[in-house]
This record gives structure tokens, sequence and C-alpha cells, in this order.
DNA sequence: TCATTTTGCTAAATTGGTTTAGCTTTTTTT
DNA sequence: AAAAAAAGCTAAACCAATTTAGCAAAATGA
């Protein structure tokens, strides 16, 4: 059974598919076509339930109303969220996402910027990785409609939407400060992602406005490679060790799931005998018991900003438009795990 | 700047362009195209960096090399697990993803079928939701390649992907039972799909085979509206009222995420007070104390085999060919929550 | 009545590839 | 030397839409 094409319209009617696609795209007014005929050529693709074939619609217009969203890994709760709100934002215009993930590998996504390009999907969505500086402003220059989310490269100039990385974690450490943990720890990934060198400094501000000394050695960056491993290992030092900390911080979900992790298989409790407050948000920090604090970034907002400019940007591609660079705030949730 | 199409080399080597794609395709020697020629096409292909027009492509050949994945949602991490293991395995074929989340609304399914189908997608992974029969069964008609993944439709013979839910979980209850947990409760999803049958008939038969009688009051069917609230009603009727059981089983993530948290929320303690052990498995229970004893799916393999299926299925469109049922077998992976 | 405008529609180009049939020219066979 | 075969390449159709220029007929104007 093939699908009805605008050449089965128009013959069965005995008319022009030029005149069926006028009327079926509504421009049947301006270009002057009967009433009569426009209700023909209606009832009858709706009879034959027609629908345009997409791939020959775009081959003609040379958009495909599809974009691409790039992350690190799709099946990362964060991201997961985020490619859901995308893809609800992205309906709202008719558009449908495709997923791909870089794995932080800026080859990776150098590659898969070359393929959906050749599948002209009309725009995209990045979570950048590190090094990618180079892909980044190629699109740049090829004039492709991007958005950056999550993180940004600072010197360029693009469309970006983040949050506000270092205020979040500043109030945060200095929350945990306040609270008499003047040894409080903070696990990150060594990523030199600007999202991730807003909370360090973050971090380091509160601790030295606070004015403890010698937090250089609370730090640990870890490394992608061996990762739920090496997390444990920083987190075993910090606590285990010369430190001696009571309470730890984790820059970002993955850590803060890898770290709780080890705090449980070194039978240690929280917050009896550490205290901990994680970035980021997610179910599984809501049931744990007790329930971790977190700062929970505004995931559905930040994905709907970047579709909307997105969208914007691609529906006037020729227009040179203004880059729109959007920070949000994050919500701090305090829980059990801190107190 | 635009890109290189085959016209550009076309023309700069005063060739035609059928030349020139021949060559590109590898079919020069079968179409007798001279060596000397083929060289040069070559050569300045790679200097012009050229990249075929995938729509233009996809048009030609009525298939664009884009399957589509069809999930409840893809925030859910099972989901996301699930579009990662996809997307992996869909690279290694030349193929991309769309992600489409169906709600578990059928309408919203056969509307994103449809939009998908004129979009020339190849192929479709779809965890059908309730009621989705009628669409199911309009695919198969139009011979529209899919596979069904995690639940499928018994009657209707199609391409499936799906784990040994009733032996599963008859193995996990009776683990349960033999642990002298004899009233064990049993909380799921009311959709009358596959899975949840099979698995609710798993606890029925371990059950009745070790004797326990009335255990019809030990299950609670939950609504998917109002969900984490009526997960919660029913951890808290069963624990707090007439049963007084002391053990529960939830048959997905979901239900097991939302119970865990009402359970918490009671001030109870796992396993003391309650021993659990839930379906599916997940970050979230590793790092939970204590970690949740779980039926991990082979989330990897199902995706990774319901994809070869489809693509198989895709490269012999016109030959009919059978159709697969995979049934894979689960983890039991016992934690301490239930001990 | 003839020129002009308006109306209603269509042919054809365009998008960028793939593929088939067939046209020259050269080489081989008889 | 004529016929047959092979080599090397191209024109043109095709995929299914969108869009522009323009034709023919009807309506209007002078």
């Amino acid at each position: 059974m093939k699908k009805t094409s605008l050449n089965d319209i128009a013959n069965k009617l005995g008319v022009s598919k030029s005149l069926v696609s006028l009327v079926l795209n509504g421009k049947a007014k301006q270009n002057r076509i009967g009433d009569e005929i426009s209700e023909k050529v209606l009832k009858l693709a709706k009879e034959l339930n027609y629908q345009p074939n997409q791939i020959a619609r775009s081959l003609r217009l040379g958009r495909s109303e599809t974009i691409a969203l790039i992350v690190a890994d799709i099946s990362n709760p964060f991201f997961a969220r985020m490619g859901r709100a995308v893809e609800d934002e992205a309906d709202k215009f008719g558009f449908k996402v495709i997923f791909s993930s870089s794995d932080e590998n800026p080859d990776k996504l150098g590659e898969l910027l070359n393929v959906l390009i050749d599948r002209q999907v009309d725009g995209f969505i990045i979570s950048p990785t590190i090094k990618s500086k180079e892909y980044i402003l190629k699109l740049k220059k090829n004039n492709i409609p991007f958005v950056l989310i999550d993180r940004c490269l600072p010197p360029i100039k693009t469309n970006s939407v983040v949050v506000d990385n270092y205020n979040s974690t500043y109030y945060a450490v200095k929350f945990m400060l306040e609270k008499g943990y003047k040894k409080t720890g903070f696990i990150t990934v060594s990523s030199g992602l600007s999202n991730m060198k807003e909370r360090l400094l973050g971090y380091k501000d509160a601790m030295k406005n606070f004015g403890v000394r010698g937090y250089g050695s609370y730090i640990r960056e870890v490394d992608y490679k061996n990762f739920n491993e090496s997390v444990g290992e920083a987190v075993k030092e910090l606590l285990l060790t010369q430190n001696n900390l009571r309470a730890l911080f984790f820059a970002t979900l993955r850590v803060g799931m890898a770290a709780i992790k080890s705090i449980n298989d070194l039978k240690l409790r929280i917050p009896q005998d550490v205290a901990v407050i994680s970035f980021d948000d997610a179910d599984a920090y809501q049931i744990f018991y007790p329930p971790i604090t977190a700062i929970a970034q505004p995931i559905d907002m930040m994905s709907s900003e970047a579709v909307k400019i997105l969208i914007n940007e691609i529906k006037q591609k020729n227009v040179k438009t203004e880059k729109t660079q959007i920070v949000l705030p994050t919500e701090f949730i305090i829980r059990e795990s801190c107190c």
C-alpha cells in the first residue's frame, strides 16, 4: 500500500500538482486558486489521509525540521531528563530530535556534527566536551544554528543556556561552613569545562572568605577513566587520611552517585559520619535515606529556553541574529544529608 | 560557504555527475569507468571534503538510515539506558536514532508513528503502550519494519525482544518466601501489558505453589495518574493495615523508586522493618543503603538484539522475513534489602 | 470594439543524489 | 575488412515536494 503523493491527488482530480501543493499549503488565495477546486482538493486530501513526504520537502526547502541534541551520555539521568524536555519543547514547533552521545570525546563530537549536517539537521543543542572549541568555531563560521547548554566556551560568543554555577556552589559551601563543617572536601571531574571551573571557584572563594586555610588539599579532581574507582579513591583519601574531613561536596551527579556508593562501602553513615551536598538533583537523591541535599538545575527550563533560542535562529537563518546568553538560577534543596 | 555537491565535482573535472556518483559509490569497476578518471574523482572529492547530501539520497533510495525508538518516557532511567544502547548499536550500521516518548498514551504513539513514517524513518523499535494494538497492526499491514521491546502483544506475531518476566518474578518471589517472608506484597502498575501480566502471574504462581493463601489481598495495582501518591497509598495500606506484611516486591523501577521513598517517609527501615525486591536495576538501587535486591534486565543486549533484527529486516525490506521472538534471561542480583 | 486587467490554472525548474539505457569509440574476432 | 564485442562515458528519468513565470480565458475599461 503506497502512500498518497501530491501527484495521486492531482491525477484523481485532473489538476496539476502545483495547484494541489498551493492549496494544501494555504496559498490558494494569494495564487488565485478557485474556491471550488480548493475545497475539492482539501476534501480528497483528507479522504486519502495525505501526509507530505518530509524528505522531499526537506530536500526542496533545505531544512528538515529536525534538531540534534548532543550530550556526553544520554543514559546519564541529568541528560536523559534534558532529552525529554528538549523533545517536548521541540514538539511544540513540529520539530523532531536526534539524540547523540559524545562520550566527552571531542573527535566523536566533530564526527557527529559532520554526519548530522549531511543529514540536514537544522540546528544543534550541544553540551560541549573539552577541546571541542575547534568544532564549535567551525559551526559558528558556517553559520549553522546552535545553542550550547550546561557548559559554554567563554571567550567564544555563542548562544548558551547555563546555570549560575559559581554562586550556586558558593552558597551551598557557605551553608556547609555555617553549619560548622569547616573542613569540607570537594570532589569534581578534571575536565576544564566552564561549569566545572566555576563550581570549583565558588568552592574556593567560599572557603577563602570564611577564612579556612589549606583547603587546597581538600580538593580532588577525578578523571573520566576508571571513574567510579577514582571517585572511591578520592572519597577514601579525603575521609580516612590526613584531612579527616567530615563533609563532602560533589560537583556533579555522577560524582555524587559514585561517592555515595563508596561511602556506603566504607560503612560510614550520612550525615552522622560525613555530611554531603551534591550539585544536581535526581530521583535517587530523593529516595535515598537520608535524602541528599542537592543543588537542582532547572533542567526543563534550560531545555525549553535552548530549544526556543535555537528554533528562533533557525527560522531566521539568513538574518544575522544577536547571540543570546542565558544564566538561570538553581534551587538549593536542603535535605537531611547535611544537617 | 555552500557544501560541495556531486555537480561541483563533475563540473570541475568536466565529466558527468553520473560518473562521479558511480565512482564514489565504488561502482566504477562494474560500470567500466576508467582507472585514471576514477582516481581524479576520488582525489578531488577528498580535497573538497565532499559528503553526499543524505536527504537527497534518502529521497532517491526511499530510505533514510534513521530508525525511531519510541518508549514511554526517555527520561526514565530504564529507557534512557536503552536509548543509549540502541544509539550505540545503530551507529555500528551507520544508522541514526530519533527518540520519542509516548507517555503510555496510545494516541500519542499513533501520531508519532504517522509523523515519523512521513519522515521516512526506516523502522521502529517500540515499547508499546496499552491499547496500541491497532497501531501496531497497521505497521505490520503496511510492511513497515519494527521490533517490539520490553513488552509484546502476544497474539500478534511480530519481532520482539523481551525478558523472561514470569520466571524471573517466580524465582525472586520464591527466594523471598524461602527466606521466611511468607507475606510478601506485590505492587505493580495497572497497565494490562504483557510484561506486567507475566510478572503478576509469576508472583501468583510462586505464592500458590508455596501454599500461601489469601495472597490476593497482598496485591496492589497502581494507576499511572497520581503515580507517586498512589504507590505511597499502596505501600501504606500493605504495611500498616490488615495484612501486616514484612516484605514487598516492586514490579518496575518506577514503582520501586516511589515505594522506597514512601517507606522512608514512614520511617520504616529496610530490611529490618520491610524487606524489598524490585524488578529492574538502576544506579540508585546500588548506591542505596542498604543496596536493593533487584532483577536486572540485560538492557544492552536487549537493545542490540532489537537493533540487529530491525536493521536486518530493513536491509531485506521486500523479502518476506520470518518474525523473530527473543526472550532473554534476567539477572537476579541479591543485595542487602531482603536478607 | 479593441486594449487592458484579472482570474484560474499549469509547465517546468529546482533540490542533490542514483541508476538505467544507450551512444560512441576502440578493440577483438572471424 | 566487416561484424561483433568491449570499453568508457553520458543523458535522462526518478524520488516528491515547492515555487516561479507565464499561458489562456474571462472580465473590465476606454
